[in-house]
DNA sequence: CTGCAGGCCGGCG
DNA sequence: CGCCGGCCTGCA
């Protein structure tokens, strides 16, 4: 661990707000200076934007340019992906203006996972609630600029963890689920690397072996993790909203069935249907 | 006090 | 198979 900075130069491809408040994380939060200070995989990372540039400051495990080039997913050009999805219509155009600077960061799978088990019938003050007692309970401590942070637990460090203590730092129904997915891990039941190798629809039907991971949790893993399937579209009630509204105009959008939404998903927007979604989600929640 | 939130699981027809 | 009820917990 050792204390490390970066400045690049800031595009309009890359707004704070966008990429941390678009849905897809739980660990980032908002300082007075406005700046977003989080914990990641490689350690503590404080971000903020100014005169132009980006200034990344942080206590990592690594070289800060690779940890960030790879994390904010840099060498990918979201100004071609936005052009591209623009031209479909004026929605994905109005939704694409909204958060032109949504990035979708490459986030540990092991900890896209769990994180996204615990999201399941839950809220977002809940979920990083839980996430953040789970870490400070079982993570290592990293201390960065007078305060204490914990990294979010490995899987190795949840080994002999009860269910019953799981319940106690507030998990509710799921812990019975995180214990099982756990040691589904530690037991190589399933390896977590090789899915990176894989097509999209086999990794996603080896997600969905694990315990407390049904569809639309494999889905947001296989987006929002280093897995980075943007063609998956995860299908939650705002999108359902949203999709219904726009292309679909069924007047109960609770009868519209998700194989509908998919079909059209794929076919508005082909592979690039998970970023669309996520266009088009963040515009729909904050408006 | 009810309702509900970024679903999943298990049982049943 | 598809459908449906139940489920921890905290906050409105």
């Amino acid at each position: 661990m050792e204390k490390q900075n970066l400045v690049i130069k800031k595009n309009k491809d890359f707004e704070l707000k966008d990429i941390f408040e678009c849905g897809q994380c739980f660990r980032w939060n908002k300082n007075e200076d406005d700046s977003y200070t989080g914990v990641i995989k490689n350690g503590v990372l404080n971000v903020k934007t100014a005169k132009g540039n980006i200034y990344f400051e942080g206590i990592l495990n690594e070289d800060i340019n690779q940890i960030v080039n790879d994390y904010f997913d840099l060498s990918r050009d979201y100004t071609e992906i936005k052009q591209t999805l623009s031209q479909i219509d004026k929605y994905m155009e109005t939704s694409i203006k909204y958060g032109q600077g949504i990035r979708i960061l490459n986030q540990d799978l092991w900890e896209t996972i769990i994180s996204f088990i615990i999201s399941a019938n839950n809220n977002i003050p809940r979920i990083k609630g839980i996430i953040e007692r789970l870490s400070q309970k079982y993570g290592t401590k990293v201390p960065f600029e007078n305060e204490d942070y914990y990294l979010f637990p490995t899987a190795s460090q949840l080994k002999d963890v009860t269910v019953a203590e799981f319940r106690g730092i507030g998990l509710g129904f799921r812990d019975i689920r995180l214990y099982e997915t756990t040691h589904m891990i530690l037991n190589s039941e399933i390896n977590l690397e090789s899915l990176h190798k894989l097509d999209t629809q086999s990794a996603r039907s080896q997600l969905l072996t694990l315990s407390g991971v049904g569809p639309k949790v494999a889905d947001c893993i296989l987006l929002f993790s280093t897995l980075k399937r943007f063609d998956i579209f995860p299908i939650d009630v705002w999108v359902r909203r949203v999709m219904n509204e726009l292309y679909i105009k069924n007047t109960d959008e609770n009868k519209v069935s998700k194989k509908l939404i998919n079909d059209m998903a794929f076919e508005k927007f082909g592979n690039l249907a998970g970023i669309a979604q996520q266009y088009l989600f963040y515009w729909k929640r904050e408006n």
